[in-house]
DNA sequence: GTAGGCGTCCCGCTGACCGGTACGGTGATC
DNA sequence: GATCACCGTACCGGTCAGCGGGACGCCTAC
């Protein structure tokens, strides 16, 4: 977790402490459980919790605290994935479409795949994907095109570092992670078998920034075992990430 | 604009008053710029952005900051929005696949409609609504069913106000308004004739709370004149909204 | 009754925050 | 190539916003 805690000797970092303190299933936080996940004084937390519901970045129910919809606004405004958004839609409607299965938007960030949209029908594969929320890089398929496609650095970083096991299936060993990258990269896909999540498969494709050799984000089809077959997918997602691709490249959008 | 302007006084206070310095369409901003729209003093600018991006709020490019990917993520944890956002997913879905055409969820925040959705495709209707952006009640489909649906003392805030006139068929008269209002509770559905911009139409219904009373949300689709009409859509946004809404209410969600 | 957990509030100390000021770089204008 | 305007950055002493230990009143459970 290559996450700096945040100094909790200024205002600001207290303040970040206690939204980050929301998990994405956290629906509403108590004041003490605030207290007891950020480790701030109980008076501090209430004051600055305080000073985050005049700000509107924080709503206070009769339950708790609760992530306002001024932050989802906000958040909204984030340009790189905003903009990615609204360029992939309609992509991600057509993929959808051919196979009535979970289709994902994710982005890298750190060791974590970070889902931007995520887009299913009724009778969708439950899946432990959120909307905004993570999963670990090396179990998932959109992890393992985000990671093909990155500085070589941040592969090493990964692949050192030790890989959490989350089902019998999950790749725990780096040798065979950096030869699955491998073939990713001749691919253009990657694939995914139960290796998140018991019962589903899955296939990524990478949408690439203009050089051509890192990616911006993934796309991916996520079905369960039963009734999806990821190799029949290969051409439509290649096909739709690679039409992201060129569509991004045309507008200004990147940047260190 | 019921939006008060932040206290400047406290740090809290000038992070989100740089923080929503920032518009949809803003990809980057500079300091100068951050300077001239918050009217903080330079080095206060200098000083709290560097702060934010310590906090990962901000990100800092060659060309100036941008909201970053780590608020992105925080606003998607919003929990009204969020799961709204999940459990509205397989019936906008459904929309968009029998029409082909923009679909929309929205929820209210003041006099504005916040969109929480909008999915299309390759050939939707270019509109001005944005995910995250925001959009007067008065001049679209959502946002007269969310008045509609809303405590009476709203829609009189509202009808007591100016009503900003879009285009020439914008409705700028609180009499009219009103009766429209009277009709979408008697119908359950709204319509929009190109009244928030030429050449589009829009027809919405309401995700009810479970009183039956209060609107939560509201979904619409969107066409251009030439090839949609909105009368023809009236019970399958209808059916969607009431799935919505029913199953909406199986789930504790809403409060004070 | 009492014990533990909760949210709220008080209040004196102090260091985080403030912002006027100054500096170096860069591009336009004459 | 000199001048000027505008930008981002850095400094630094004064002071007040922020701090948090502690106390209080309210619950529910035992």
């Amino acid at each position: 977790m290559p996450h700096e805690p945040a100094d909790l000797d200024t205002v600001l970092g207290k303040a970040v402490t206690i939204l980050r303190a929301f998990t994405v299933d956290d629906q509403v936080l108590s004041l003490a459980e605030l207290v007891r996940r950020t480790g701030l004084p109980k008076a501090t937390t209430h004051r600055v919790a305080g000073d985050l519901v005049t700000n509107r970045l924080l709503d206070r129910t009769n339950l708790g605290y609760r992530l306002s919809g001024g932050l989802f606004e906000l958040g909204m405004r984030a340009s790189v994935e905003r903009s990615l958004l609204e360029l992939a839609m309609p992509f991600l409607q057509d993929l959808y479409e051919r196979t009535h299965e979970t289709v994902h938007l994710g982005v890298r960030e750190g060791h974590d795949v970070v889902y931007v949209a995520k887009i299913g029908g009724h009778r969708q594969a439950k899946s432990p994907s959120r909307p905004g929320g993570r999963m670990p890089v090396h179990c998932t398929a959109i992890g393992k095109v985000l990671l093909a496609f990155s500085d070589p650095e941040v592969q090493q970083e990964v692949l050192s570092s030790p890989l959490e096991r989350r089902t019998p299936h999950t790749i725990v060993a780096p040798g065979l992670l950096e030869r699955q990258l491998g073939a990713v990269l001749e691919n253009g896909v990657a694939f995914e078998r139960e290796e998140s999540a018991i019962g589903l498969q899955c296939i990524a494709a990478p949408v690439l920034a203009e050089g051509g050799d890192k990616a911006l984000a993934a796309i991916s089809i996520t079905g369960p075992v039963s009734r999806f077959r990821p190799e029949a997918q290969v051409t439509i997602v290649r096909a739709a990430a690679q039409g992201l691709s060129s569509l991004v490249s045309r507008r200004r959008s990147l940047s260190s």
